[in-house]
DNA sequence: ATCCGTCGGTGACATTGTCACCGGATCAGG
DNA sequence: CCTGATCCGGTGACAATGTCACCGACGGAT
């Protein structure tokens, strides 16, 4: 991923459509950055300094309430960008989000004045924005649906079918699961021992195995 | 609010900053329509046909559960605009949201097309657009944040709040308090009696009378 | 007046969140 | 290797909230 000539990101699949040669001008001038996992690369109070497009690795944008629970908004992984420094940058208050770098990152960083050249003057750049924009928000109103509306242990199935890997191992502590899907350690703990005394999941420390696929999946569509 | 000449509605301060004649003149083909209360402006299943500016009423937007259950998002009042219309059009599904008029409306459908014109060629109609997804967005993560994190009492203590009259009176049922804070109607009915066997407030059909405002406030901004 | 739909009220119960605590696993430093 | 220190998971008790099944009271329409 990480490219020995200058610009062999912007070559990358990151924008769906060609750039214009004047935007690949402008951006290739930007040299992507290194970013250690755990970094935090804004969080409330601070001011982002521009539009963060990430190469390689993934972020976690959490919103944190006063009580110091945490829910976890979306990822962001390679090709993708963060809008809440864009919405920062735009709007006045930063809100209570809080981004992570949750692995070692490549990032590009485009500074404001650069951000507001390119969204007047590409399309391509504008519409890789915009679509950023709406495939963000409805991230978020899809966590909000889930949190409003959804039970704990179909937002659970949910959340591990998304988590697993190939072999159906999800790596994450129940902590991160209760992050995930804004409930409490505890509370998943239940839970997934009732999915585990079902026979839905196997429990190891810091992993839990699907053993029932199809049941999950089940659960996860669940209504009411 | 609704003026005689053709483009009266451009000079009121919709846009904080002064439109560029080009843009000005895109603008001023457009005719304000008129929109009855209670009409359906666009609802989950059906793209919108364009870009939304209210110039006098209010229309609701609420998210919609499989379940039937409803979440206020936002309002969208005189001089702002509904991003969900312009989220569908770039987005590939709409999910469930919806869009109601809750009053009579004067309002203005930018197409698609004259949309992307506007975007591309006017920075003060960039900046309109783009201070809007900021504004939207801040209020969805306030309704998350509300949601996920604080009590119902808090909730419905902040709403009732924003909602009052100058006069300390909240016209809503005990329904339409439980859609704006995410609960069910006999939680806020629970509630409501609470806070008025408290004397924070007295209830009539349809109403609420805030009685102890000072004390109301103190609970909007309790953790916990 | 009577019918009907909306509004508010309530008990019983299920689900979820919170608090207080515990013991085992893991890991860093001595 | 030992030893805290910390993280992870587990659990009981209880509080808060959501859900279900009703009910009566009210207000508008015919």
């Amino acid at each position: 991923m990480t490219g020995s000539t200058p610009s062999s990101w912007l070559m990358s699949s990151v924008f769906s459509e060609p750039l214009e040669p004047q935007a690949q001008r402008v951006l290739s001038d930007l040299r992507p950055q290194l970013i250690k996992a755990r970094s935090v690369l804004f969080h409330p109070g601070v001011r982002p300094e521009g539009f963060l497009i990430v190469i390689d690795g993934r972020v976690g944008v959490y919103l944190v309430g006063k009580g110091g629970r945490e829910l976890l908004l979306y990822s962001v992984s390679r090709g993708e960008t963060c809008i809440q420094t864009t919405l920062g940058l735009l709007g006045q208050e930063p809100y209570s989000a809080e981004a992570v770098a949750e692995t070692d990152l490549v990032a590009v960083m485009v500074p404001q004045a650069v951000f507001e050249t390119l969204v007047a003057t590409s399309g391509a750049f504008r519409g890789f924005v915009f679509r950023a924009f709406a495939a963000r928000v409805a991230d978020v109103m899809f966590v909000l649906e889930q949190v409003a509306f959804v039970k704990v242990e179909s937002r659970l199935a949910h959340v591990l079918r998304e988590r697993a890997d190939p072999s159906g191992t999800v790596s994450a502590t129940h902590q991160e699961l209760a992050v995930a899907i804004g409930s409490a350690r505890e509370v998943v703990t239940r839970q997934l021992r009732a999915l585990a005394s079902r026979g839905l999941v196997a429990l190891e420390r810091g992993a839990i195995e699907i053993v029932d696929p199809a049941e999950l999946a089940r659960l996860a569509e669940e209504i009411a």
